[in-house]
DNA sequence: CCTCTTGATACCAATAAGGTATTAAGAAAA
DNA sequence: TTTTCTTAATACCTTATTGGTATCAAGAGG
């Protein structure tokens, strides 16, 4: 069987004569009839009646015709998909998010990387730091969303966005809505995350305190900023988050400015993949989170209070 | 596009390596990488990433696989579809019926027909003797099946089965359950059928009528043999049907046997088909009509009477 | 009966596929 | 690091397949 043979079949079933559709194939009649009879010699079957006329498709041949179409159809659609997922508009690419990321950052990049590739299926994986280093190796996910990363040698990072910090607080702590001074936050029990996946944003607040000379008064360790806003919400204490975070609303929660902060008060937004990884998808995919790159600050719209 | 590099693609993604492709697809290794570069080339997509262990699949690869695969699953199933429909296995008949048959051989046959072939599907049209020749020579069907049918040098007629006379008489008439001689219809009025379609049924009993001798009282001329025995029910005279109507129960109707008939008092049942038409289909049809021939008399398990 | 059409056949030329020998390059082992 | 092994890639030749030209056989229509 031969797709070459097949589109002369095609040909000559639809002219109905062998001498037309060698025209229209812009080849001679004679290789034509040969093709013809070789096809209906190796499916073992009479396609065509003879007649002085022309071809005449018998009910076997016409069962072929469809199936034929149907064959090329296909060849033309594999053809396409292919092209299209080489060129990372077909496919599917897994990303791995955490934390406060999908609170704001992470949902635009990955509808405007839909709006851009609406063939592409994105799934998304909710994973820690190290797993998501692990996923990456084994190729389970070809994207991370993370904060704080150590540099790898084989898995690359892009910076995405660096956000400040505030300072998520109950309403009876009457404070006014204007930005605290740093060093406030001494007087206040905190509750801090995530509790694993050192070095964390637990190290950062604590490393910012030391530098601000004051010892934190740990209330609680939680997994993540939203438990952490949930138990401010519960009147357990204070909790610094990413500016990204004031989205989160809750009651009895309010989100103030700081002042008077260390200079790496913040914290950054990577992304991370492999660094060998040359796939079109995963190419795709990193230009739409560099149209992103930095311009948070200036889009984000949340208000400075929840 | 070629077949043979889709399937030394396919070899070649699933053993992952070029050699040891090339060794089951019983060539050498050059012809391979030429043949995986032409694809390559033809589709405009890298398809494997080549590393010194082999040959690893790209996402658009991938692709490219699964829908290799179905292409090749597609062109195995044209070849059976087409080789079954070769074989007459495969496809549809449409069959023409009228009058009577359909009371009794016409179900049987087609329902052994539907078992020998069930990939064949079998459409039945309701056709008078005309339509079924203007539709056999348009092709719109292959097969009819019909009654007292005039050689025709188109068409070919096989006589499947030969039928008795009996008479549709109503209880009140009180007829003893045992033969009546043919003369007695002389006695009561007769409906007759089909009005159209000539030569017919009706002229058939006239001329037998002539043969013993009398002139029928025509009580009513009606489309069919159902309509005539409805009106026996209703008590509007007597109806020479052939023996398979009395698989027809109506109230107050039953059947008698005839004696003493004129020799030719009884009706064929043929089936007919254009003489060029030599497609498998037909061809099967008819094998398992001709089982049928002359068996009816035996196998008909209708009693003497309604 | 002749002519015109059809597809089929025979033979040659062009193209494409396959084979052998060899190379370049990266990984693994010394 | 160097050597050796593996891998796919390349160059060159041979074989097979496909297409072209000329011609034929067979029906249909005038």
């Amino acid at each position: 069987m031969d797709l070459r043979k097949l589109r002369y079949f095609i040909h000559v079933a639809e002219e109905g004569h062998i001498g037309r559709a060698a025209v229209k194939l812009h080849i001679s009649q004679p290789p034509l009839t040969r093709q013809i009879h070789q096809l209906e010699e190796e499916l073992g079957v009479t396609l065509f009646e003879r007649t002085p006329k022309g071809m005449e498709l018998t009910d076997a041949g016409q069962m072929f015709l469809v199936e034929a179409r149907n064959i090329f159809s296909l060849v033309e659609q594999a053809t396409e998909r292919t092209q299209r997922a080489g060129q990372g508009m077909l496919g599917r690419i897994d990303v791995a998010i955490f934390g406060t990321g999908i609170l704001d950052i992470i949902p635009k990049v990955v509808l405007k990387y839909r709006q851009q590739y609406p063939d592409v299926k994105v799934v998304l994986h909710t994973m820690d730091k190290a797993e998501q280093i692990e996923a990456l190796r084994q190729r389970r996910i070809s994207v991370g969303f993370n904060r704080l990363l150590s540099p790898l040698p084989d898995i690359s990072s892009e910076q995405l966005v660096t956000e400040n910090l505030v300072l998520a607080v109950h309403d009876s702590l009457q404070l006014p809505d204007e930005p605290i001074d740093f060093k406030e936050l001494q007087k206040y029990p905190m509750i801090l995350f995530p509790s694993h996946g050192r070095p964390n944003f637990i190290d950062k607040v604590q490393k910012l305190c030391q530098e601000a000379g004051f010892s934190p008064t740990i209330s609680q360790e939680v997994d993540d900023a939203v438990t952490g806003v949930a138990l401010v919400s519960g009147g357990l204490g204070v909790c610094l988050v990413p500016e990204c975070a004031t989205n989160l609303k809750l009651p009895g929660v309010k989100y103030l400015p700081l002042k008077n902060q260390p200079d790496d008060a913040s914290v950054d937004l990577s992304c991370i993949y492999l660094t060998e990884d040359s796939s079109p998808i995963l190419n795709g995919f990193m230009n739409v989170v560099r149209e992103f790159k930095g311009s948070f600050k200036d889009k984000n719209t949340a208000s400075p209070e929840g």
